[in-house]
DNA sequence: CTGAAAGCGCTTACAG
DNA sequence: CTGAAAGCGCTTACAG
């Protein structure tokens, strides 16, 4: 069939085998222009036969144009961040693109080396998932690189982060963190809990700040040493869990997130607690697997496949980037890791 | 700083701002060639105040290599994806290359596309990952995309699906689906289980067929009845749960991965039956929350980010291609769930 | 409806 | 150690 097999076919070898101008098969390929119907059928023909696929490269560089759309998460074997990109990959599909992941495995310093490879590629767009890290230096190269992304056109998300003041051009689709953990904790506060211990995620990271800021305002009396830092992992909140059961009079533990809370739940059976009856514990994210914790985990659900799908349809540029700042709801859920304290 | 903001700076651009030629600007840049200390500091210089980002697609284009390695998964929001992409990331970040990761969302024919998407974009290496459909259309089809991709020197891994036969040059990451499943079965036959029933995954899907091979071969006396199909969620184990809990003496229900077993054992308690003193409940993978379900699930560990960080070395260049094929253990895992058979 | 030509932004022999 | 030039494989005004 092909003459050369060690040379994928181009665009020019179409148009020398259906004997027309390498303009006539562009236009086949991208079907802007009008292109008569037997020069069309003879152009596909040899497109068939030559097994030809259009180069990604030599056309985004010749339109410059890009089907590629980059999404940066922490670690995708955390379901927070794994249902978040399975809904932006609902929309690139959708949009006939390419979602590039790339993970930072939780190190902030990363981000911004990810953003650099990201640009190389002309992303089409760019969406940046999870908490935002704190650290000045950081946030001033990160601003500095999504400047960059903007200036040429780029579709800019922040997806389950703070909007940056500074770039208001960047969409942003919050998760009501705060909210959801105040919530959560009247709720605890309404069922008699004084006592109430907390495992944040790290301090660095703007989810956790939120959410802790939650816990904060709304737990009454709350003593500073019932907070306890984990990593978002179920081991760290094991661990964390473990720290917190030391203290005298603790009747309840929340965690940040679901996996900090399955590993504090372990904690409290280790400890031989019961749940809820001596210790309420409860989570935030509601993935799915809290439904079979024993007991069922009681968390604050947050739509995330839906913030993902938002996010991901305005980076394809499938939908308008919104006026405002895009605030999905944090609901509780109440199931069988919660109760009241007993006298 | 830069004359035209809208335009981001090229490499000419660059090479002009130093006052050199646009060869040695790209010399600087790769690294491979010798320049001058004083002419390099220059350039330098001028990289950093046009904050030039080179084009890949230029780079790619002019130098016809690629810095990126495709995976194709079915659904991230499933765990078992989710794993293997991280595996997968790990590689691809010490690689310096970024991974481009397509869903099919469980649709054998969007795997075509995708590839196809991929094949645009030069991608130097591919990964397929989970169960390999059945169709010999479909089959024929991938063998001819991935035949296109082997030709021009991509490399193409397949991790968790068999080799395939007619092109022994792509690499091979295989499960030992069968045979964890046997002796997991086993184990419930030592137990004095008789009638268990069996939840597969899709049949169309090589990994269901496998793990379904393994119960098939090792359940004595085994009732085709007590087969039920699900889709490897959650919900489709509850479903098939309960239907097979309607069959008489069922002791227990084996599902072929831990989403449907948490669906089952959710069906199971639903059912009023104790486990495991009435019916004992496994599942497979060993995802992380299996520690959590009440009672902890009995499993079959397979090593997700370790398989995936084995194809993620061989697509990115960084490990050579194994010489035959790599099969990975699956170790019985016994936890709460299962018990003997109550007289 | 179609073609010739310039250009997208790099890399890489080839000279020097 | 450095530069001029050709070429990678497309797209897109510009003519006709």
């Amino acid at each position: 069939m092909r003459g050369d097999l060690s040379r994928p076919a181009t665009l020019a070898d179409v148009a020398s085998r259906a004997g027309v101008s390498p303009a006539t098969v562009s236009r086949v390929l991208n079907g802007g222009t009008a292109v008569a119907p037997g020069t069309r059928a003879l152009v596909e023909q040899a497109i068939h036969e030559l097994e030809y696929v259009v180069n990604g490269h030599a056309r985004a560089l010749a339109a410059a144009a890009s089907e590629v759309v980059g999404v940066i998460v922490g670690d995708m074997s955390d379901p927070f961040f794994a249902h978040i990109v399975a809904g932006v990959q609902d929309q690139t599909f959708l949009a006939g693109q390419l979602a590039l992941v790339c993970s930072t495995g939780g190190d902030p310093s990363r981000e911004i080396g990810q953003l650099e490879h990201l640009r190389r590629l002309r992303a089409g767009g760019v969406i940046l998932v999870g908490g935002a890290i704190r650290d000045h230096h950081h946030q001033l190269e990160l601003t500095r690189q999504l400047t960059g992304f903007l200036r040429r056109g780029c579709r800019v998300v922040l997806c389950g982060r703070p909007p940056i003041p500074d770039l208001p051009q960047a969409s942003a689709i919050t998760f009501d963190n705060t909210g959801g953990t105040m919530r959560l904790v009247e709720y605890l506060t309404g069922l008699g809990h004084r006592r109430i211990g907390y495992i944040t995620g790290p301090m660095a990271q703007s989810t956790s700040r939120e959410r802790l800021h939650g816990f904060r305002i709304t737990a009454r009396d709350h003593d500073p040493a019932l907070v306890a830092e984990g990593t978002f992992t179920r081991e760290s909140g094991r661990v964390a869990g473990l720290k917190l059961l030391r203290h005298k009079g603790v009747t309840a533990i929340v965690a940040a997130n679901d996996l900090m809370a399955a590993g504090a739940l372990a904690a409290v059976r280790t400890d031989g607690r019961p749940v809820p009856q001596q210790v309420s514990v409860a989570g935030f994210d509601d993935i799915e697997f809290c439904q079979d914790t024993h007991p069922p985990l009681t968390t604050v659900r947050l739509p995330l496949r839906e913030a993902g799908a938002t996010a991901g349809g305005i980076a394809c540029g499938l939908a308008q980037p919104p006026a405002g700042v895009i605030r999905l709801n944090a609901d509780l859920v109440v199931r069988g890791t919660t109760g009241p304290v007993r006298e």
